[in-house]
DNA sequence: TGCAAAAATGACACTGTGTCATAATTATAT
DNA sequence: ATATAATTATGACACAGTGTCATTTTTGCA
């Protein structure tokens, strides 16, 4: 999180350095912002930037978190409303971001950050530290399971990774694609592959 | 690929560039890799590397197709072996890629990798670019379709992509595992899951 | 108005980068 | 064996960017 001083910070100039910040993570590649860019199109001092965050990654996750922090209540929300339709619940979590993404201008952004998303957690640019906050196993007890081919609360995990993988890699995808109706197209035909299955039913 | 002067090195020195190199690599995430590191563990001048690699990519990428440089041929001889399942092909894949990098006390280095493997190719770090050299659809024609619940040439490769993101997936996070035979079991039932479908068939 | 707390500043010491002129070694021709 | 050409090795060098911190400037408030 930014320290205090700059969340008192006017507006004005608040504004001023995320959109400076924002225009340098769309340039390069995580590893490869400068913070030196930032600080001269923002035009503070350096030192005014370690006074407002104590590194890069505080203030990309910042960034993010501020813009796309419904994630919870999306997931709460879709659930309630599709009777715990996991499929459903993870097209509102594709269709959120997307929105939340593709708003204001911001692909080029965006796109930068899911391309350079990790896929697997290390250090972070991870997906998951990057979005969700807690736990999503608080919201088991709104999935209906009755519908899932599963054994044991194990089984539903599995399939909620699995949902994940692919909802995550899809969005990633989704800013590469040309067409971006297709880009859904395609995601929402994967969906069902995971739904009925790849192999003919009997 | 690396400069003619480093291949026609004696082996001995190219084997102690190379260790250097993993041990590095092993150590931090790419952006991280310091080339002061592997120059001065190797015993070799600044100005020797940039004689023999083009950069820290260059290096990477060697090393790892020259390990695993056998992929395509996996693909094809589990696709002939099994009559054109592409689920065993995939496991074929996955037992591979494993089997390469945890022998050889390569743990390290690979675990590295595979976490900070792209979720999507921009720059590179993709497991497409590093590992699949070629494109796989002229195995296309040795899969066996008439299992599949496939309409067109389009779905076959909505459910390639599909199968290979898992994939991708499940070989990254088995690095992180700490019991490796669930690791694989729960990739196995991932792949039932796509199988047979998430929901109850009636 | 004065003074303490908060915020801003940029020079500084560091770390690491890729290059390049020069030196050392090796190969080839006579 | 020797001269010469080609290849390879070397590390100093100029750069770019980092995070810190002593100092200056601004702000809030008694």
């Amino acid at each position: 999180m930014p320290t205090d001083t700059f969340m008192k910070l006017p507006i004005d100039k608040r504004k001023k350095v995320i959109a400076s910040a924002k225009k340098e993570f769309s340039r390069v590649p995580f590893s490869e912002v400068s913070i030196k860019n930032i600080v001269e199109d923002a035009e503070i001092a350096r030192g005014s930037f370690y006074q407002y965050f104590t590194s890069k990654k505080d203030l990309l996750t910042y960034i993010v978190k501020n813009h796309i922090y419904e994630i919870d209540t999306i997931i709460e929300k879709s659930l309630k409303e599709n009777s715990g339709d996991i499929f459903l619940m993870n097209i509102s979590i594709y269709d959120y971001v997307i929105q939340k993404c593709t708003d204001y201008n911001e692909q080029d952004f965006y796109k930068k950050i899911f391309q350079n998303m990790k896929l697997c957690e290390d250090n972070f640019l991870d997906i998951k530290e990057l979005f969700i906050s807690n736990d999503i196993s608080k919201y088991f007890n709104l999935i209906d399971i009755s519908k899932l081919n599963i054994n044991s609360r194990e089984d539903l995990n599995i399939i909620i990774n699995l949902l994940f993988t692919v909802t995550t890699k899809a969005i990633a995808t989704y800013f590469t694609y040309q067409s971006k109706e297709s880009a859904k197209a395609e995601y929402i035909k994967q969906l069902e592959y995971l739904k009925n299955g790849i192999y003919k039913q009997k």
